[in-house]
DNA sequence: CTTATTTCAGTGGCACTGAAATAG
DNA sequence: CCTATTTCAGTGGCACTGAAATAA
């Protein structure tokens, strides 16, 4: 086993911000991923209900636009929530085709239980950060998105 | 068309910190794998060309530590690779079921065609933000990871 | 015997495009 | 006609687990 593995290399020490912003998700993915298995909903699953929550109403193409992906693909997450009863759609009042989507009590049980883990998974992530270092990071961050993307919202 | 979409919300005014990497690393990805789609390599293909190009040598499994995935799932990515003659494999001199990977000269070549084009984006995407700032980010970066994950590398 | 590496096989999540039906 | 929304159908990347063969 083990031919010899450097620890100390150019790729770790200086690591690009596009490959260390990669290298973060992937950690926080994989520990949301198996935080939230326990209650049997995926990342994309819990991320979308929880927009859903504060945001109570949206369509799919509404929702789709914000995630940045495509309405077939966030009418797969919808799907999938609305089968197990966490989302409910029901016909917007006035224009026939649009389906608003709300959180249903057993998706808001569900949301509690998921966000105390979750805010367990933020502090702990951000342990090593003072609260200063905290805002300078979450300004950091917007302004990475807003420079490559032109805003948070999509439409 | 267009229900009221409000631009103002708890959602986007103060999003987690872990919402807020996770919708970064979307973009980054997005972006990456639109410019790299033009020299036919995919984000994942071109990470592994690019560590491998300063860690040469490295097995799969190895590989597979560093990128945080399964060896399987490496093995996919270096199989392409390979294929594309990006890559060559060599067993281990001493170590007869290890194969050693190496970046081809048609794979340096790739590689610079394409680190360019990264170099933009990276650029674009810190547009907004000072030297100082960027240097904080990383900081904070590379922070967030160890309280994750115990460090950068795996092994 | 134990451990590490590679690799075959199967599965699942999730992203996409294309195309059709519906609605305004 | 044109545009937006939903949804069916197909595809592809990429991640996983399980299991087997090989090697130290």
């Amino acid at each position: 086993m083990s031919v010899a593995e450097p620890r100390n290399d150019r790729a770790f020490d200086s690591p690009t911000l596009l490959y260390l912003v990669g290298r973060v998700d992937r950690v926080v993915r994989r520990a949301m991923n198996d935080a939230l298995a326990d209650h049997g909903v995926s990342l994309n699953q819990y991320t979308t209900l929880s927009v859903l929550e504060s945001l109570s109403g949206l369509s799919n193409a509404q929702l789709a636009r914000r995630s940045l992906v495509s309405p077939q693909s966030m009418n797969e997450v919808l799907l999938s929530l609305e089968e197990r009863g966490l989302v409910r759609r029901r016909a917007h009042p006035e224009h026939g085709r649009i389906l608003q989507a709300q959180v249903t009590a057993k998706g808001r049980r569900l949301l509690t239980a998921c966000d105390a883990e979750v805010e367990a998974l933020e502090e702990r992530m951000t342990s090593g950060l003072s609260s200063q270092e905290q805002r300078s990071l979450r300004r950091a961050l917007v302004e990475c998105v807003q420079s490559l993307d032109g805003g948070l919202v999509g439409r």
